[in-house]
RNA sequence: GGCGAGUUGGCGGAGUGGUGACGCAGCGGAUUGCAAAUCCGUGUACAGGAGUUCGAUUCUCCUACUCGCCUCCA
């Protein structure tokens, strides 16, 4: 069996994954989106990084073997600011809000996560994890709040390397007077009538914002589990109060065993805001590119470096998606299939269980892709599109600016629209007979267009989807 | 101020104690009506300094610079 290694942050090494809490299972949990607006690039950074890495641990272990959970926070004090701000029902916005992720994180080849918990649907854990810990004296009320009492727990601030006194010292924090220490954070905070509350012993309220993901990895990954991810920006302090939550209200588990932080995403070579007008969501940049070369610009880098996504690097991810585009076409027309018992290529195994080496693994997608290796043709085209599929990509399944639309519809308006690609091929081929290349370059000029590329070999004019395809502007062909 | 990450050829980006991936771009060639695609060929890179070593881009220290977190944030 592969043996997958990780690089740790609670220990800032590289180590083994041993599933051991449940012998041959795998449990990660991943931080997800507070759903009051669209999700941006650096959203889906997370969401593609821990996508490769729960496609490798199904492949390991066994699909049946993961469990993956990924959150939704809906209930949160940036949802009730949206809500005041647009007169919109909570409800409304963050459902609306969810659907959106999803189809935006389908978009860009994510699976499903096994799990998707909703933490309004785990308000009863939450208050249960609180009351233990204000019983096991890591917790106190106060004005209908409850505070963790951070000098409860002597390991606090040791994922991010921060002890309490230099916190402090740093003296960004909020001091509230019902506060015994500065650093203290909230577990539950009272709601007024016109905010959304639960009846809970210290009167109506809603959970801070950390609690959640304690609540729901305990709900559906126990007192102990492999894999705790998210973005390095959640380190502290989320994550150190999600340890300290969990670690406090059950003492006899390990809550995470391997906590892996992605690094943050840049574009043009500065963090993305909306102040400086670099700020893309992934819906705005699915109208001009498919969730492919989406994915590859954002796998581009190792996980833990951080990204910077340019204008010149989607070029480049479109070079490189256009070719695995063309030779996937090749795979249809030569009606070949996956079988069953493919198996991803070992380099590129190698690579993702050596602490997700994306990078590493598109060399090997390089060298399976150029080259001279006509001879081996069908064996070569099985094993590109095999490998890229392992690695998530649609490969025009998803392809063109409207990636949305199912494949079995698609199938069907492909099929009339490729008959018709095929007829200009050949109306070319009949006009370069007659030496009439004005009009054979003017089909040809229609097809590119679309985002066809007219391939011209000795067995006449085929065409081939390239990254630019646009399956709309060419059923208008037809 | 505290904590952390990083600095590899024009660009992107792996990796390694012993002449140094890979991709994009460029250049040359094949092919082509011209292209595109494809194929072949082509690169004087490891921030600076000191040290360890037979030998360092790879280890150690220092300097410079960049970036992130410490406040909502993936």
């Amino acid at each position: 069996m592969t043996e997958i290694r990780l690089y740790n942050t609670k220990t800032r090494a590289v180590e083994p994954l041993e599933p051991t809490v449940v012998p041959g299972r795998v449990g990660m949990y991943v931080c997800g989106p507070t759903v009051y607006d669209r999700a941006h690039l650096g959203n889906a950074r997370p969401v593609v990084v821990f996508d490769v890495l729960f496609r490798l641990l199904r492949h390991v272990y066994g699909a049946d073997n993961v469990t993956y959970v990924r959150n939704f926070t809906d209930v949160d004090d940036k949802i009730i600011a949206r809500a005041a701000e647009t007169g919109r029902p909570i409800d409304a916005i963050t459902a609306e809000t969810t659907q959106w992720y999803l189809d935006d994180m389908a978009a860009l080849g994510a699976l499903e996560p096994t799990e998707m918990p909703r933490a309004t649907a785990y308000i009863p854990q939450m208050v249960a994890m609180i009351e233990a810990l204000i019983a096991k004296g890591h917790a106190y009320a106060a004005e209908g709040h409850v505070l963790f009492d951070v000098r409860s727990y002597a390991e606090y601030g040791r994922l991010s390397g921060r002890s309490v006194d230099d916190m402090i010292a740093g003296a960004r924090v909020e001091v509230a007077p019902y506060k015994r220490d500065p650093m203290d954070f909230v577990l539950w905070k009272p709601s007024t009538d016109d905010l959304p509350g639960w009846p809970s012993p210290w009167g109506r309220g809603r959970p801070g914002w950390h609690v959640e993901c304690s609540a729901m990895s305990y709900a559906l990954l126990g007192k102990s589990f492999d894999i705790h991810g998210g973005g390095n920006d959640l380190m502290f302090p989320h994550h150190e109060n999600e340890i300290a939550q969990s670690r406090c209200a059950h003492p006899e588990g390990d809550f995470a065993r391997i906590w892996m932080h992605n690094e943050m995403l840049q574009v043009e070579g500065k963090k993305m805001s909306k102040s400086l007008g670099n700020f893309f969501t992934v819906h705005d940049l699915r109208s001009q590119l498919s969730g492919d070369v989406m994915r590859y610009v954002l796998m581009s880098s190792h996980y833990r470096a951080p990204l910077d996504w340019t204008v010149s690097r989607v070029e480049e991810a479109k070079v490189i998606l256009s070719r695995w585009l063309r030779l996937n076409d090749r795979f249809r027309r030569a009606s070949l299939d996956i079988p069953d018992s493919f198996e991803p290529d070992p380099a590129i195994l190698a690579a993702l269980a050596d602490d997700l080496n994306v990078p590493a693994a598109f060399t090997r997608m390089h060298e399976l892709t150029t080259g001279n290796s006509a001879d081996t043709e069908p064996e070569r085209l099985v094993q590109v599109v095999g490998n890229a599929r392992f690695l998530g990509f649609s490969l025009g399944s998803g392809t063109g600016p409207d990636p949305s639309c199912s494949l079995e519809v698609a199938v069907d308006r492909v099929d009339a629209m490729e008959e018709r690609l095929s007829q200009m091929c050949a109306e070319i081929d009949a006009a370069r007979a007659e030496k009439d290349f004005a009009l054979a370059d003017s089909i040809r000029a229609r097809l590119r267009e679309v985002g066809v590329d007219v391939l011209t070999t000795k067995d006449g004019t085929r065409w081939e989807r390239n990254v630019d395809f646009d399956r709309d502007k060419a059923e208008t062909l037809v």
